[in-house]
DNA sequence: AGGCGAAATTTCAAGCTTGAAATTGTTTTG
DNA sequence: CAAAACAATTTCAAGCTTGAAATTTCGCCT
């Protein structure tokens, strides 16, 4: 072996980083020049898509993986383009649900078709059983 | 198989994503709370160590997969800060050299064996063999 | 030589992102 | 019950990031 373990942790961290950064690049440049929006407004109207019931700000930004912060400042926007609404909850005057409004709805379904085509292909080259275990391997990751 | 190839990709790569995001903002954490900086600034860093001569600003850009005005920015800061250094190619007046200064070079190896280990901790959970799988399956991810 | 297109960098405005502090509201507990 | 602890959200300042436009310089072509 020539290199010990913790240096090829690290030069396989650097790659994977390369690799999400490099496709991450692909997909933003591609939601800008075909669809004029970004990656992470697109990021928030997913995770109400999936849970078209509405989530809580809080909710919303541990989906994400953001600050609430970030999540405020995201949601304001969209919120001004009427793509998502705020309702406060009926029993904790703390908390807020945000969901999909209808112009909301039909926009990320008019996205997310192409978006799915569009990470096929840019992963195209990975052969099924690579899908696999890739996808086997980073659930392990998981943990930390 | 449950779900077409497509969606199975699209899986992936949300998890890639997450696992990535995951992993960076622990580092992040471990950056600023133990070393009071950031990863942009330590992405700089590490790359003026690797090429102790100098390299331009086109250069730094491409290696970090960052804009132009990006690495302005963050060598702007890092100059502020004594870091590193600018000076003008003797041979052509566009470009602009930037490596470590003396501080920035002690600085730098002050960090990078406890950032290595920190990731080696990080990616405690992968095997050997993961290693190698994933490491080989990256490399071929590297095109697009 | 003169000019034209390409290249290197910076500047700029807008948006993203963070962590900390402030606000408002709820729950626990002394 | 009061108050202290905790929780959800927003606000804020600072820094990061982008892509486009502006600036300066170079190299080529006639």
């Amino acid at each position: 072996m020539k290199d010990p373990l913790s240096k090829r942790r690290l030069k396989m961290w650097i790659r994977l980083l390369g690799v999400t950064r490099t496709s991450e690049s692909h997909l933003r440049e591609f939601l800008r020049v075909k669809h004029a929006t970004t990656l992470p407004r697109f990021d928030v109207l997913a995770a109400l898509y999936r849970r078209r019931e509405g989530v809580t700000m809080s909710e919303l930004s541990r989906l994400l993986l953001v600050s609430n912060g970030n999540a405020t400042a995201v949601v304001d926007r969209l919120e001004g383009d009427g793509l998502v609404q705020r309702r406060p909850s009926d029993t904790d005057r703390r908390t807020v649900f945000v969901a999909l409004t209808a112009d909301g709805l039909q926009r990320f379904e008019g996205l997310a078709a192409e978006h799915e085509a569009e990470v096929d292909q840019l992963f195209a080259g990975l052969s099924d059983a690579d899908l696999e275990t890739l996808t086997e391997i980073l659930k392990r990751m998981r943990k930390p």
